[in-house]
Parts: structure tokens; sequence; C-alpha cells
RNA sequence: GCCCCCAUCGUCUAGUGGCCUAGGACGCUGCCCUUUCAAGGCGGUAACACGGGUUCGAAUCCCGUUGGGGGUACCA
């Protein structure tokens, strides 16, 4: 029982500290949008610190993507990287020394306890005490014991330091998933300092929310069974003056992929990254990550980042596990799409067709131009900006690089297409002004009328002989954005291609 | 082994003792609209893991079982 201070009723001061591994990964991000979704509800103050002490698995290009990540989703943070704060520094390699005073600091006062048994040591007497050794450390060393201290330092080993986890229960109230408590005698003393003196993850994350005052702990759920051991170092850090309150820890329900299993980074789609490349906006992400443990009411699934900010207290999040489902994140997303700007939504697909080198980063007014009268035709049907974008390529392609799709022209450029196509060319040049407006009588009646022809049967070569493929915007309006030449040029190539 | 968490449609969830004949969304599906693909409109499909309690009354509370997940390092 802690008799500190509730953290519940201070500022909120929250966190997110990721270790610069690998790629970001969806749920790297769930954590990250939830910590920033409390702060900014709270009118709170979310801190970014990362964590690498890890020299080996620790990278500056991690780093970098952790921070392009953040910046792409729009989770802006108060204290970190790029903007300091009164407890800077901010990442872990560069407070070595900070951990080495508390670790003496704790040690002197005897919190912490020089430590020499080995694991082998451990597993010795057990089996000699008939004690389970697959309980881990056996406390042995709380009180020295003179044989082990005289065999260790004439093997030349250097002491471990261990935290003195109190012998009681230890409980305390998580913010989704109320009060657990952990029995006495379940939670071995830990090791906070390496027989080398660097510091251990248990020594330095609840140093540093110490230090900088974090109140709420908004985490993974693996690590649940590591917050009794943090909050008996809370409790010695509280006694020696350097923390003052416990925070409120809340438990974040796993990310599930196909399976049931957590999804790990190497699994291709957990890769956030992955996401944008797709065409994924920012919006819909958050908004699905957002979904995944969180609800916002009872009817509704759908809203902005700023309605999630107004929304999260914390109180609605739930402890089930859940599966990343990439269909249902498409049809949030495509709503997303649905729901921007027209002009908003043009300049979105314009720099992800210039990323995707569609479109040159340097296009004149004309391409511009015509990019933006295209989106509107595509805004509506596309779940993602890469399908919006090959819907449109047509329009981007010069007439003698462009080419029909084969799996396009096998389905609906048959030698029956011949007699259409033609009718088409004549229909098209036929045409005074070259409009969707004009068009349309036109084709109906050289296709439809003329050729008594279906309309699914009529449109589909025309549609694959111009756009390249059997999806496309629809089609007057594609045509007259692709203007009387290109559009008899494409017909005329496809009706080559038809008797080659 | 030991400790901890979780348990409602296929999936994400709403539900905090009577409003539940269990609501929404995705998916799947029928119809309408329609030049493709979408979008949109109107329908349909489908769930409280099991067993005991408590209570006038339980998806909701308690216990147990089963199932799933996590932790158990001088990793983070």
């Amino acid at each position: 029982m802690t008799l500190t201070p509730a953290a519940s009723a201070r500022p909120v001061r929250a966190r997110f500290c990721p270790s610069p591994t690998g790629t970001p990964h969806v749920g790297l991000a769930r954590t990250a949008l939830f910590n920033w979704a409390f702060a900014r509800h709270h009118r709170g103050t979310l801190v970014f610190r990362i964590e690498d002490t890890d020299a080996a698995r620790d990278s500056e290009e991690s780093y970098a993507a952790l921070l392009d990540a953040m910046t792409w989703l729009g989770l802006d943070w108060d204290e970190g990287p790029g903007v300091g704060g009164p407890h800077a520094p901010y990442r872990q390699s560069q407070r070595g020394e900070i951990y080495r005073e508390v670790a003496a600091e704790l040690l002197a006062v005897g919190h912490l306890y020089e430590s020499y048994s080995t694991t082998d040591d451990v597993t010795a007497r057990s089996l000699a005490s008939g004690r389970n050794p697959q309980l881990g450390y056996d406390n042995h060393d709380r009180t020295p014991d003179p044989v082990l201290i005289e065999a260790a330092i004439a093997a030349g080993r250097k002491p471990v330091l261990r935290l003195r986890v109190p012998d009681r229960d230890i409980t305390f109230d998580d913010l989704v998933r109320g009060p657990i408590t952990f029995p006495a005698g379940s939670v071995p003393d830990p090791v906070l300092v390496r027989g080398t003196g660097e510091p251990l993850y248990t020594l330095v994350n609840p140093v540093d929310d110490a230090l900088m005052g974090i109140t709420h702990v908004l985490r993974g759920e693996d690590l649940l069974p590591s917050t009794p051991r943090q909050i008996a170092l809370y409790e010695a850090l509280i006694a020696i003056g350097r923390a003052e309150v416990v925070p409120q820890f809340g438990h974040l329900p796993f990310v599930t992929g196909e399976g049931n299993r957590k999804l790990s980074k190497r699994d291709p789609q957990a890769n956030l990254f992955q996401y944008r490349d797709d065409g994924f906006i920012p919006e819909g992400m958050v908004n699905y990550l957002a979904l995944l443990g969180w609800s916002i009411a009872e009817d509704r699934d759908i809203f902005t980042p700023a309605e999630l900010v107004a929304a999260f207290d914390g109180r609605r999040i739930s402890g089930n596990p859940a599966r990343f489902d990439r269909r249902k994140a498409l049809a949030i997303n495509g709503t997303h799409l649905r729901m921007l700007a027209p002009e908003d939504f043009a300049d979105r697909l314009a720099g992800y067709l210039v990323q995707r080198g569609v479109l040159a980063a340097d296009a004149d007014g004309e391409q511009r131009a015509l990019l933006q009268a295209a989106a509107p035709l595509v805004q509506e049907r596309s779940a993602l900006l890469s399908e919006a974008a090959e819907m449109v390529r047509f329009l981007f392609t010069a007439d003698d690089e462009f080419a029909i799709d084969p799996a396009a022209a096998a389905k609906v450029l048959t030698p029956a297409s011949r007699r259409v196509l033609e009718a088409a060319v004549a229909a098209v040049e036929g045409v005074p002004e070259f409009t969707a407006l004009t068009l349309e009588p036109a084709m109906k009646a050289a296709l439809i009328d003329g050729l008594g022809l279906k309309s699914k049967v009529a449109f589909g070569p025309v549609r694959a002989a111009v756009t390249g493929r059997t999806i496309s915007p629809p089609l007057y309006e594609s045509l007259e954005l692709l203007g009387r030449d290109s559009t008899l040029c494409r017909l005329r190539s496809a009706l080559q291609g038809l008797s080659s």
C-alpha cells in the first residue's frame, strides 16, 4: 500500500519512451497515440524520451524513423528531442551520470545491495533446499554471504546491484484494468546495475520517469509484470527524495496480427511506414489505431484527431487484445479520404504522385491543373492514395510510353472489340467540342444505339484502351481530361494491338 | 513450474443488475442507383466460452473450469 500522494490528482505529465531499434511498428504508434491523446485531452505535457541504452541494438537510423513517425502521425511533444525541456537530456545514452548518482544514493541507504550470486549459485542453492529453481533469484544476498563474496572476488567477479523489494503484497490501481495485486514473494529482487556498472532498463526507466515528474504511464501490457518492482523502486526513490509520486499506470492491450500473437517488429504488416507508402493518410491511420483498444461512443467509429483528443480521457480503454484488421483500416482511411476538402485531397494526391515518380516534383501549371481537375473524380472511389494514383496515372503518362495493363487487355480487348473501338474513334472525331457533356450522347449513339451493345460491353474496351485499366474514373470525364488527340492516339494504338 | 492479464457476432467493439428480442462498424450478402470501380440508400447474416452461485432479475457481481495471451535475463 503506497501512502504517497496520488499522481492522478496532479497535472498530467505523460510520456512516450521507445527504444530506437528497427522500424516503428503499429503497436508502438498506438502507444504513442494514446499517450499523446491523453496528455492533450488533459491539457498536460507529453514527454518524448529515447531509451537508447542498448548500444548493440540501437541505431541513429531508427531514432530518425521514430521522429519521422511521430511527425507524420501529427503527434507533437512538449519535451524531448528537438524541443529540449527542463529535464534534458532526453536520450538515455546521455544520462549515464544521473543514473550512477541515483544508484549510489540508493546503495548508500540500503535500498540497493551488492549481489554476487550467479545463476548457477541460485540453482545450486535451490536444488539443495528443495526450492523450485524456476522461481528465479532467491534474494540470498540480502545478507552478505562471506563465502560467496570471497569466491567471487578471487574469481575477479564484480557484484551486480539489486533492489530490495518489500516482503509484502504490492497492489496498484491500473487505469485500464483496475486493482492488481502481486503476492509477496512473487517478485524477486531485480538487478538494476550490471557488474560493469552499467545501469539497466530496470533502473533507468523508472528513474527517468521519476526525475521527469511523470504522472501517468500508458504502456504495453507486456510491461505489466514489471510494474511491482518498479513501484518498489519508486518508493525507494521517494524515500531518498528523488521522486514525489508513484505514477498511475495503465496497461494497454496488445495489438495482434493474424494469429493471436502480439505483432512483432518482424511482421511486415506491423511496419507503420508500409501504411504510409500504401497511401494511408495520418487522419485515417490515427482513427484506426485509436480503435485498437478504445472506442469513442456507442454508435460511432469515425473521428478526427481533434475529436479524439476531446474525448480521450482514458476511461474507455479496453483490456482486450485487438487484432489489426487491414480491411477495416482501409475502410476508415477511405472515409477520411472522402472527408478531405477537394483541394486538400488533390494536394495530398500530388505529393503521393511525386513521391512515386508519376508526377515530376517541378510539374508545370498545366499538369497541376490537370490533377486538380482529376482529383475529385477519384476522391470518392479510393480507400488509399495509391488507388487514386493508379486511377489518374494514365493522365500523366505520355502517349508513347502508355501501355495497357495486360490483364485488362486480356479481359476486355478481344477481336470483337475492333468494331467498338472503330466506332469510338469515329464518335470522338465527330464531336464538335471535346467535353464529357458532348461525348456522352455521341458515344452512346455510336456504341449503344449504333452497334446495339449493352453499355457494359460497349465501354469496357474504350476504357481499357484509353486508361489502360478496367477500373478508372468516370469515362467521359477521363476522355475530356486526356484530350482529343491523346484519346484518338490511344484508341488507334489499341486497334493496332488487336490486329497484331 | 510460478506470477499476471484477457474472454460479447469471422474481426474491432457498445454494454458498469432490469432500457438487451444484445446496439454500431468492418467483412460477407440481397435489392436500388449505375458506362467500370467505388460511393450512397434500404435490407439480411452473425456473438454474451462453460459450470456453479448471489439476486425478484445477470452479458453485466462472485467462485471455479476451459481457452487465449504475456512475464519469469547482468534485453528493452
